[in-house]
DNA sequence: ATCAGCACTCGGTAGGCTTCAGTGCTCGCC
DNA sequence: GGCGAGCACTGAAGCCTACCGAGTGCTGAT
């Protein structure tokens, strides 16, 4: 725990250096209204907090940066419960009373605004289908060799997966395709996706209804084939610019595609109590000189997914966390009304 | 038309500043093998490429710098007819003999795949819906309020719309949402999905059914905010070095981000009966310094979507054009066969 | 027509110098 | 003993100069 005088002066270097990503020097910090010591003072607690680690100098005779634990230190215990800006709150109260349209369209517009909130990029994982219930299974003939298997969940989502009748050697019979849906049907309504992996074989022979059999087949390997939870991503352009290093700005561009990733990143970093993941907290490398603020939403009391910002380690933490509360919470109460 | 030594010349020119990113000098060009006249020689005939305006000189004292025009003579009059290489063709067979999965996640990797063979972003547009007849119409209550309008396409996409039955103030009775389904699935059936639009009202007056006449209002709604063709995109990191200016990277990725508009452009591009587009060829400001390569691909014979490489002028046409022509081919086949 | 030769141009790099922001330390003061 | 004025020191950044060299355009000989 640092005394009084050594917290301002930390959140003045956070602060500057935030602003400007320059080095902030002694002098400076010594003319911040928080501190009312001379430059020579605030020298010497810098030099301490240097040998602590919550600063660092780029090199000697430089101003002070901030390291991950003292960025840590701030957002824990000196970065202030920000409140969203008026004109902020107003984007935010405008876009959730105008959005519309299907969900994976709104997650991604979200996204976007996230993004232009705080001017980093911004991700959010949608509703996983883990939670949701299963509300109709229906099996479309598509070619006479192939159907599709679509599954309505409660929470507005559909899954799909195409069924290669044709491998079968099983003719795509109307009946049969009736037959097939209505036992996927009567095994899944009411249930979790996940148990479709467990759907049993079908009663009678396959060799009497070969179709059923290889629709009951398909839909078991796209159980755990399946693509897991999406992830929406919306202001990479910011990242451009983020760094100094266009290497960084390369990795941290391709890590956003691999969707998966980033979709455990969160998970994971929500499953450690935490808001905000700095640098090597997050775990994947390429985000090393990267900070990931997030914050679950909840849908009628149940959380089911996360918004979230990734950008350089000197972020607004204030801004970002204001931002990504609100939003988390309208995106909830707007997703639970429907 | 230039003459054969201006043509070699050019492509020389065109060829190594492909490889290099650095201005190409006279000497560089004589030493070429197809060029066999001196530096001198070389020099007067720049000169003249660069008077047509094939050519351009960042400044006096370097080499030359090929335009965008030059650029288009190039692709139109030089470029072999390349094949794709041993290892890619390999990777691309193996990619759609293993490839499965829904449809947008095959797009997705398919991106992913023509972005590494070309070093550049690749984008891909989806199969458009408009083309597409409706297979399958069912309407699945969610909530008491809220019911969700599935409508399955012939081409294996699935388009979906929540339908807010409470606005209406109407119950989601069982049988109405029933009756609702069955109005639609009789009216669109068969026909292709821009048709919902027009959908007539139902027979009966609304206040006898308020539910029917809520989800066809809803429909109706539905058709013209439809988001449209969706957009695949992959190796948007390659674009982090690809130019110089932070700021056209910056505008690049932000355009990519901007789905109507790259399907837009697509679709205009290979309207415009081209396969190359070149710098301001897109009409796109942000893409001066771009070129687009593309190339349709064809399910059953129909032209159904495009697959495309976005890169720096600077690119290999060469290999774009085969990777780009390979790829649309396969996919177009892979998606024929389901 | 082609090309060797030549004077010229101009961006890029290297070295030397200065400036300046910022530091660490010391020492006197309250 | 904590604080701050003073001071010597450090090292990056900016600036000037000179120089180099890649590359040009032109001329005149073949």
């Amino acid at each position: 725990m640092l005394d009084d005088r050594k917290a301002s002066i930390l959140r003045a270097v956070v602060e500057e250096y935030i602003h400007t990503a320059q080095p902030v020097g002694s002098g400076h910090v010594a003319s911040a209204p928080a501190v009312s010591v001379s430059s020579a003072t605030v020298r010497n607690d810098m030099a301490t907090l240097e040998s602590e680690g919550f600063l660092a100098q780029p090199h000697t005779s430089a101003g002070r940066i901030p390291t991950d634990a003292g960025y840590r230190y701030y957002v824990d215990h000196l970065a202030g419960r920000a409140i969203l800006d008026r004109s902020s709150a107003q984007q935010v109260r405008f876009f959730f009373d105008h959005t519309h349209g299907e969900l994976e369209r709104m997650l991604a517009d979200t996204s976007r605004l996230l993004s232009g909130l705080t001017g980093t990029a911004a991700v959010i994982t949608g509703p996983p289908q883990e939670t949701a219930v299963v509300r109709s299974v229906q099996l479309v003939g598509l070619t006479p060799t192939l159907a599709l298997l679509v599954v309505v969940l409660s929470n507005g989502g559909v899954e799909k997966a195409t069924v290669d009748l044709g491998a079968a050697g099983a003719d795509a019979d109307e009946d049969e395709l009736a037959a097939a849906g209505a036992h996927l049907s009567r095994h899944l309504v009411g249930h979790h996706l996940s148990e479709l992996a467990v759907v049993p074989a079908p009663p009678e022979p396959a060799h009497e209804r070969p179709a059923l059999a290889a629709v009951v087949a398909a839909a078991r390997a796209t159980a755990d084939g399946s693509d897991g939870d999406h992830l929406y991503v919306g202001g990479t352009d910011r990242m451009a610019g983020a760094f100094d290093a266009v290497e960084t700005v390369r990795e941290v561009l391709g890590l956003l595609e691999q969707q998966l990733v980033v979709v455990t990143l969160l998970r994971d970093v929500l499953d450690r109590g935490l808001q905000v993941a700095i640098g090597a907290e997050t775990g994947m490398a390429p985000l090393a000189e990267c900070a990931l603020v997030v914050a679950p939403y909840e849908i009628e009391g149940e959380p089911v997914g996360s918004v979230g910002v990734l950008g350089p380690t000197r972020m607004d933490y204030a801004q970002a966390l204001a931002a990504v509360a609100v939003v988390g919470q309208r995106l909830g109460r707007r997703l639970s009304e429907g």
